[in-house]
RNA sequence: GGGCGAUUAGCUCAGUGGUUAGAGCGCUUGCUUCACACGCAAGAGGUCGGAGGUUCGAAUCCCCCAUCGCCCACCA
């Protein structure tokens, strides 16, 4: 880092590419990103959600850094002690797919290793790719305290999840089971509902014979998977329904394998929907496995784990699921048992990690009775101890929790936390413990098995409030720490991960909820406004756009300029916004610097606010203390975006367009008493921009600061001397001076005004012009305003008083009328058509007024302070359509 | 079948009751002004998706409708 190069050698461009990777060492090496654990504050807390560990950088990834990092900055520069704890998650089938990926192209199978040597085959997954992830996130610029980052497959945090586990079971929150769940046969686990996404599809639906064994007749049933019907044990009919209310009780037989199976009448058949009459397979359908249950039916699985179909199949045993519907149908036509195909679009469920079609089967696994712990969990959110941002998604979340299902937590993975359940081979107890038992509770054999199967990535994920921090050993960080103040997270997570958290959350620590916020960010889509995905090709790489960019820029552009809870899509022109932004902070700084190394001798201790010389300086100096009395206001609301554009327009707009141009003028005319202004405003404005442009500000600040004597150095940046920990600015740092805003606005109108009338004349723009001021009230202002005006607006010379003659332009404004006298130039009948045009307007606008304040309800209903406004406005209108109307008298008009 | 969101300038988006609705990009015009062409200055461009209602006052609140997107739901 360059903090004491004369500001003439500064580059004209901002290279981020020169800075960022010296600042984060800067910044690490500084020890500013632990918590200041001696602090009596009470601490700023947020986990960052675990990215898969095998995973790698995406934008979702880089919009939730950003958030969580400038969330945490601003947090730290208020003097809080902030921790934002970095991690990753082991992702179960995630990860266990991509090593058996690579096993297959090995030419070999993780059946073929054993568990043992495959498991070891993923741990060298995970140390050789496994921290890639943390550099891109420190690629970021994350605050993140890197000394306490976490893997869910640590022994802490395997620990907390056996403890859980147990703790669970004991209360009778945990149990196995045989009930239906969603079956992959291509990762040959269960998943739980959330697993399984559900996409429409064109398929058929087979309407299919099944003949009463007493021959009185027979049913037609229709289906849309023909090959479970190898599974059926009864066929169901609403009892109501008159066409079949006469074959209940009666017996069919089954086509093919001719079983025979009853007909029963059953409520949950609906009439109206194909035959009306339906094929009961209660191993492969959830509705029919409930009917199964009320009607004490048999039930038949007919698959293999692998989805083919098993010795229960008949005929078509060992064939795949798909080719056994093939056969299925031919068979039936063969045997004039089936009616009719039918097209159909149905909703198919495909695993969310392998894509392949689900199977509901009947599976013995183990479940979390969820009803139980999501009561508390929603009446957090009910009683607001936990907050959602935006509020919308608190419905989502009630209609959730309200109606949730238990939770299907068993697979049967090898990579993940196995389930801490041992089963004794001589008595048939089963023995759940957090840690590895040597004999039986019940018969105290040592012939133990452990459950083979693992749990779910998201049950490891619910603890990561308090895993992370030691739970359930009662460290000081877990006393310190936990409960967590944000967690910041996708919307489309909400119900994966964030309810499991308040949950487990509330459950683990006597009810007390994991966070007080959960701020929810949308997807960032591409420019076309499309779901990014590896499939369509359209994904970009953030770290793509932070080397083109910079990383400030990328960060700037995903988090600015939409609402909390918004999707948005990233295009290159935001980008390039955002980079320029960048680069007008770096040359806002070049420009100061250059004007302070070339006046070294005059520069006095601008650390402290510098009192004001000049009117231009009280009014950026009270500009300065309301911004950052909004951003904070912003920042509180969890308004991101409106906190980054009210900066982006002050620096922008206020700070360079205005008081750098307003500063230069006197400087030029040899006054150095803009420079502590200059200086100090920028200073506070790097600070107020820090956690947002982290990079940018840092490195301008280490050499603005760099031109302060060592005393005042040590004040401004406190002790590490560097912005990261430099305290965050309020209003007091500014002074709201509202007569100087108000005069300043003036003379900003006034030079706009005469900039406008040369633009409509087409003067040259390096031709001074004269102009007349005639500003009854505002004299004083205009006349020590004179030579800035004069300079920013080109005129010369500029006369205070009445304007004479009538070859002339004028603008009304509201405080001074300006007459630019431009004989020849000036075509006088356009002039006063122009002003009459303006008349009709402010006329127009008096009227509206008038009729307002003419209207009794307005009078009596409206506050007072609305009407007075109005009132005001009305006679500055009035006023300055007097002044329209004169100089049209004076014209001939 | 429910629920949510979006619909505002050519494009991408801010803006939740109080002047004449904002920004960036793009566009037009003029600037090699000693911080920045990743720049400066001036400008054009909108009946805020449609209809109705509440209100002194509606882009903003309510009702209905339309289009697009997302989430939830066991109709085989």
């Amino acid at each position: 880092m360059t903090t004491n190069n004369p500001a003439h050698e500064i580059p004209k461009a901002y290279e981020p590419s020169a800075h960022e990777t010296d600042i984060y060492k800067m910044w690490s090496d500084g020890g500013f990103f632990a918590p200041d654990t001696s602090s009596d504050k009470p601490p700023f807390v947020i986990v960052m959600p675990p990215p898969n560990v095998t995973g790698a950088l995406h934008m979702g990834h880089a919009l939730t850094t950003a958030l969580e990092d400038l969330m945490t900055r601003w947090h730290r520069m208020l003097g809080e002690p902030t921790l934002f704890l970095p991690g990753a998650d082991h992702a179960g089938i995630a990860t266990q797919v991509v090593v058996e990926r690579e096993l297959k192209k090995e030419g070999t199978t993780r059946h073929d290793l054993g568990r043992d040597e495959f498991l070891k085959r993923v741990w060298d997954w995970v140390e050789k790719y496994g921290s890639r992830i943390y550099e891109q996130n420190k690629r970021l610029g994350a605050s993140c305290d890197w000394s306490r980052r976490a893997f869910t497959l640590d022994s802490g945090p395997s620990r907390a999840v056996r403890q859980t586990f147990f703790d669970l079971y004991q209360k009778g929150l945990i149990y196995r089971g045989e009930r239906i769940i969603n079956w992959c046969p291509s990762c040959t686990t269960a998943l739980s509902e959330l697993e399984v996404k559900y996409s429409d599809e064109d398929g058929a639906l087979y309407h299919i014979r099944y003949v009463l064994e007493d021959g009185s007749g027979d049913l037609v049933i229709a289906t849309t998977r023909p090959e479970t019907l190898l599974g059926d044990t009864a066929v169901a009919v609403n009892p109501d329904d008159e066409r079949y209310s006469a074959f209940i009780g009666k017996t069919v037989s089954l086509p093919i394998l001719g079983r025979s199976i009853p007909v029963i009448g059953d409520e949950a058949v609906e009439t109206e929907f194909g035959t009306g009459a339906l094929k009961v397979t209660p191993s492969h359908d959830p509705t029919d496995f409930e009917i199964g249950e009320r009607h004490g039916l048999e039930s038949i699985n007919i698959m293999n784990l692998d989805g083919s179909l098993n010795e229960h199949a008949g005929p078509f045993a060992g064939q795949d699921r798909f080719a056994a519907r093939a056969a299925v149908v031919e068979r039936l036509r063969e045997d004039g048992l089936l009616v009719e195909v039918e097209p159909y679009r149905h909703s198919v469920g495909h695993c969310d990690r392998s894509g392949d079609v689900v199977e509901p089967l009947v599976s013995r696994q183990w479940f979390v009775k969820t009803a139980e712990l999501a009561a508390p969990a929603i009446a957090a959110v009910r009683d607001r101890s936990i907050k959602i941002v935006p509020e919308r998604f608190e419905k989502v979340y009630y209609n959730w929790m309200e109606n949730i299902r238990d939770w299907c937590v068993s697979r049967q993975l090898w990579w993940g936390h196995r389930i801490p359940v041992w089963y004794c081979d001589d008595c048939e107890e089963v023995n759940v413990a957090v840690d590895e038992p040597k004999s039986c509770d019940a018969c105290g054999s040592v012939a133990l098995r452990q459950d083979p199967d693992v749990l779910d990535t998201w049950f490891s994920s619910g603890l990561w409030t308090h895993s992370t921090l030691g739970w359930p050993e009662p460290t000081s960080d877990l006393e310190r720490f936990y409960p967590g103040t944000v967690m910041e997270t996708g919307y489309d997570i909400l119900f994966f991960w964030v309810a499991r958290m308040i949950m487990l959350g509330m459950f683990n620590n006597g009810g007390q909820a994991p966070f007080s916020t959960v701020y929810l960010h949308g997807l960032i889509l591409d420019p076309e406004g499309k779901k990014m995905s590896k499939t369509k090709g359209n994904v970009t790489d953030p770290l793509d756009l932070a080397d083109a960019y910079g990383t400030d820029a990328l960060r700037f552009a995903l988090t600015t300029g939409n609402a909390p809870g918004n999707d948005m899509r990233l295009n290159e022109q935001k980008l390039e916004w955002a980079r320029n932004f960048a680069n007008k902070v770096w040359n806002s700084a070049r420009f100061v610097m250059m004007n302070m190394d070339r006046n070294q001798d005059a520069l006095e201790d601008w650390s402290e606010r510098p009192t004001p010389q000049h009117r231009e300086d009280r009014w950026i100096l009270s500009r300065l203390g309301r911004v950052a009395d909004d951003v904070n206001t912003n920042m509180e609301n969890f308004q991101f975006g409106d906190a980054q554009k009210t900066l982006h327009d002050f620096i922008w707009n206020e700070y360079c367009d205005w008081y750098i141009e307003m500063a230069k003028v006197r400087i030029r005319a040899g006054d150095l008493t803009p420079l502590p202004v200059l200086a100090y405003v920028l200073e506070r404005a790097l600070r107020l921009l820090h956690p947002f442009m982290p990079f940018v500000t840092e490195a301008v600040w280490q050499q603005l600061t760099s031109r302060l004597p060592e005393p005042a150095q040590e004040r401004l940046g406190g002790d590490g001397r560097a912005l990261i920990v430099a305290n965050y600015p309020t209003l007091e740092d500014g002074a709201v001076d509202e007569k100087a805003e108000g005069e300043i606005e003036t003379v900003v109108e006034l030079v706009r005004a005469v900039r406008n009338l040369r633009a409509e004349f087409r003067v040259n723009s390096s031709q001074r012009i004269p102009a007349v001021v005639n500003s009854p009230g505002m004299a004083d202002v205009m006349g020590e305003e004179a030579a800035a005006i004069g300079a920013l607006a080109m005129i010369e010379p500029l006369t205070l008083g009445q304007a004479e003659g009538d070859a002339a332009a004028s603008l009304v404004l509201k405080h001074s009328t300006v007459t630019v006298p431009l004989a020849g130039v000036v075509d006088i009948d356009a002039e006063i058509k122009r002003l009459n045009e303006e008349l009709a307007t402010l006329a127009r606008g008096a009227k509206g007024l008038e009729g307002r304040l003419s209207n009794e309800q307005f009078l009596a209903k409206a506050p007072d302070a609305v009407v007075e406004k109005e009132r005001e406005r009305l006679a500055s209108l009035k006023e300055r359509r007097q002044r329209v109307s004169d100089i049209l008298g004076r014209l001939g008009g």
